[in-house]
DNA sequence: ATTAATATTGAGACTCATTATCAAAATACC
DNA sequence: GGTATTTTGATAATGAGTCTCAATATTAAT
């Protein structure tokens, strides 16, 4: 059993939920991926193999992978909600190309600590952070 | 005329777009008020005193004042998008409650420059940024 | 295994923010 | 003032995400 599904099996154990088939697929699906993803990706990657899970138990199961901290809504693009891996990935931040609208990972952690100690000085208890900037690549800004 | 009228009136004229009275209407609504809004938000303000704006004109008119760099699109709270000034504002990112959905702007001068720093070393050209942490404010997290 | 108690599912109806449509009204330029 | 073009309000349409509910699957206990 991948690690992944051990954890999520004791999330659901912890709040008596049960490691269903279409759960277990939609997690295997979720984890196949490596980038960001929305639910229209997810679920025409799952179709293809499977014809038994439906959109209604898609949207229904990620908020529980959010909920076990193994996945994290991250940015909205094109009006559809995005999702991206926690577990076994690490901090980044996202520049998003307003022209091509490629997505760039940027490692986040030096950031992410001062926006931490920013955080401490007021009193608020960080549970996420999302940090993106918008642009022109590399590519595209010539 | 204030300042940022005089910045959306030519804006407008560079597009060969016309200022009318529904425009001119929302723009002082807009900069009337000094937090988030979202498009609810702003068409009450405006019904109290004008019964001639509607909401179509509102949606449309909003991302003209992106365009113009006089507003920015911010966070989505409640499934709405959310808008907030640029013109007169600092820099600021948001720290946002779980428990009690209260946000809290903080300046975020140092963590933007370093994020441009980050960004230069790889050719991304930043045009717009938002940094925005999830957590429990310090009443809530008692 | 069978059962019983509970959780979950798929299908489709529903919600609601946002967008598109279109005829009527306003605007700017001559 | 007339005319070409934009803009508007009202309303219909769209579409992501949520809810409902009867049917099914899961678990633990027998």
């Amino acid at each position: 059993m991948e690690e992944h599904e051990g954890l999520f099996r004791s999330y659901l154990d912890s709040r008596s939920l049960k490691m269903t088939r279409p759960r277990k697929i939609i997690l295997e699906a979720v984890f196949a991926i490596h980038e960001h993803f929305d639910v229209d990706i997810l679920y025409d990657r799952i179709r293809k193999k499977h014809r038994d899970v439906s959109r209604a138990t898609i949207y229904r199961t990620l908020p529980l992978l959010v909920e076990s901290g193994l996945i994290k809504q991250s940015l909205r693009c094109q009006a559809k909600d995005h999702y991206e891996h926690i577990f076994g990935h690490k901090q980044h931040l996202h520049f998003i190309c307003n022209r091509c609208g490629r997505i760039f990972e940027v490692d986040s952690s030096g950031i992410e600590q001062d926006l931490r100690k920013l955080a401490s000085g007021t009193g608020f208890r960080i549970e996420e952070i999302n940090i993106e900037a918008n642009g022109l690549c590399s590519d595209c800004g010539k």
